[in-house]
DNA sequence: GTAAACCTTGCATTCGACTAGAAGGTCTAG
DNA sequence: CTAGACCTTCTAGTCGAATGCAAGGTTTAC
């Protein structure tokens, strides 16, 4: 099957494909004659797993070493195991934080949603800052781990 | 107070602020005669409000254009009630996706925990995969929208 | 035979939020 | 007076995961 197609099997694009391909992370295909690349099921597994595991949070670089394993014949699941298992950890802290800092919108939205719009006119103050700002000071030291770091994944 | 000592305030880096500066998030400060940045109280609250505002996952854009209602005098509080709101509905919808892909990561772990290393040493396939595989082609569908697209705040 | 739809390569660019480094000026303690 | 910690500006680079574009070759349908 060429590119395209592989592509439209798996719900991606071909620019895609060429990519993980150039990182690595998918081995060279067959050509056609022409030159086209020529993919086998094998190839649409392959990919489907890694869009899966992507799915999970996990970046191309690990799924990356996950293929790797099973490459060179599957020695040694440990480190996947290992593997999976930090993600795990670093996907429930993460979600954690989500709860978190949802919690906060949820405090500033109420905040603004409450608002009188014509309380809103006083010059040089928004309610909805200065008041989030105000309780933030006076209260819980909830925040605190939050507002230390960048909300990435890796982080 | 000099840069420094704002950053270490509010808990962030030198740099950080004069980029916060260079693109219009935080106004330019005075300056000592030496040409030093001179912050005062205000600028910590603001500093402050924007880290908080990030660890919701405001991005800085966002959060500008709430500080930019505030420094034009809170005249309609509606479009940062609105980001809000629009901001709470993008923040459950991607712990939604969290918690979906953590089904799918605990499953793929479950299955790599419960093999036997033994069991792992037949060439060319790690069950791990194989097996995530055969399982997400025989089975449910819940897969498909997490599947398709990537894991970004944005998204 | 020709147009549309596909494929090839390679290089540059995007996004957001920094971070690094160079080359220099200033302030403070001993 | 000098070391060092701080500050200034500027440009350029990082990360991950693609995406865009140019300039051309190939296949398929009519």
């Amino acid at each position: 099957m060429k590119i395209g197609e592989l592509a439209a099997a798996v719900g991606t694009t071909t620019k895609t494909i060429r990519f993980y391909e150039s990182i690595g992370l998918l081995d060279e295909p067959a050509r056609t004659p022409s030159g086209y690349r020529d993919y086998d099921e094998a190839a649409v597994e392959r990919l489907g797993f890694v869009k899966q595991a992507q799915s999970t949070g996990l970046t191309l670089d690990e799924i990356g070493s996950i293929l790797e394993i099973k490459d060179r014949g599957g020695r040694s699941c440990e480190h996947t195991r290992d593997l999976l298992s930090r993600h795990l950890d670093a996907l429930d802290e993460r979600i954690e934080e989500l709860h978190r800092a949802r919690v906060e919108l949820r405090r500033m939205f109420d905040r603004a949603a409450a608002l009188d719009p014509g309380d809103c006119d006083d010059p040089n103050r928004c309610q909805v800052i200065t008041e989030t700002l105000a309780d933030r000071e006076s209260s819980d030291q909830g925040l605190t781990l939050l507002s230390t770091g960048r909300i990435t994944f890796e982080s």
